[in-house]
DNA sequence: AGCCAGGCTCTCG
DNA sequence: CGAGAGCATGGC
């Protein structure tokens, strides 16, 4: 009784769907994975489990991507809508990317990256939660370790879904993660790091922490009021409100994988310091965060400019 | 083997 | 205040 439907949807051009999931490749298929032009993920809609893949015509000045939902449950169409909505936010579906480039033209070096990844757009998380889960567990350790971790999160804690003898696992909601700080810890995350992530669920049941209705604040104060949260300083708050509540504007600048590549590009692999990443963003206008996920796919990709 | 990765909190002077 | 220790894992 698997039911399944397929759908269209037109995101705005230009989309390059290959390197907007390109982040995702080699993940887990269990949990999230991009692999042969196939992005593959459960998401949790109205209380139902829905495994979604998404594949692109691939062209970029006319995007249309092909949606196929699998479910245990009968889909209804607030089913259907709100997968669309979770697609769009992963994907950053709605982003005008010409306003980006028109801004970054006098930039000759953004402007020749933006030239070579034509139609990328930022990649995030369904949910503001696990944007800040995310951003907690990958201080300090490196992307890759930190993928794994978020792996064994969703497989330990996230609710499962068995669709025709394969189990996938979606991201844990605050309520799953009502358990000890040793349960957390044996994903391989410090006692420290655990004990942050059960306190922001926790805060979240108990109603003390809305990270709906911090949307409705200004960047700055969302920084002030996610700081106040055990664990969560400044560098963790922008990455949150850069990839859970897609404010493109904000620059992590105290990143050290985000200063290393604007110096590769700008200053000649020489370290440099947060001011000095923050002056050249200037540039970048209200697209300072997204330009320096620019940067960070241009070196993963080897692009020289 | 040891240092370093997309930091943060706590402690101590 | 500012500086420094400690933390977890895995790649090089």
């Amino acid at each position: 009784m698997v039911s399944s439907e397929t759908f269209h949807m037109q995101p705005t051009a230009p989309l390059n769907f290959d390197l907007t999931a390109h982040i995702f490749s080699n993940g887990d298929r269990q949990v999230r994975t991009y692999h042969d032009g196939i992005f593959q993920q459960v998401i949790r809609t109205n209380g139902k489990l829905v495994l979604f893949r998404v594949t692109s015509n691939r062209t970029v000045d006319k995007p249309e991507l092909t949606v196929e939902l699998q479910s245990n449950n009968a889909l209804t169409q607030q089913d259907r809508q709100a997968v669309q909505q979770i697609i769009t936010a992963i994907f950053s579906l709605n982003l005008d990317l010409k306003a980006f480039y028109d801004e970054v033209e006098n930039d000759q070096t953004m402007h020749q990256i933006t030239k070579q990844l034509y139609g990328f757009k930022l990649p995030t998380t369904p949910t503001i939660f696990e944007s800040l889960l995310n951003s907690i567990v990958e201080q300090q350790i490196s992307i890759k370790i930190a993928r794994t971790i978020e792996e064994r999160l969703a497989k330990k804690f996230g609710d499962h879904l068995e669709i025709n003898g394969e189990t996938y696992y979606a991201f844990p909601t605050p309520n799953n993660l009502t358990v000890s700080v040793s349960e957390i810890q044996g994903c391989g995350l410090s006692q420290r790091k655990s004990q942050y992530i059960q306190n922001a669920a926790q805060l979240i049941i108990e109603g003390k922490l809305d990270l709906q209705r911090l949307q409705n604040e200004s960047t700055e104060q969302i920084i002030v009021e996610l700081d106040r949260i055990k664990g969560v300083g400044v560098w963790t708050a922008e990455l949150t409100i850069l990839r859970g509540m897609h404010r493109l504007d904000v620059l992590p600048a105290d990143d050290f994988g985000i200063r290393r590549v604007i110096s590769k590009y700008y200053c000649n692999g020489e370290p440099i310091k947060a001011a000095e990443a923050r002056e050249i963003a200037k540039a970048w206008g209200t697209w300072k965060g997204l330009a320096a996920f620019y940067l960070l796919l241009a070196e993963a990709k080897g692009i020289n400019v």
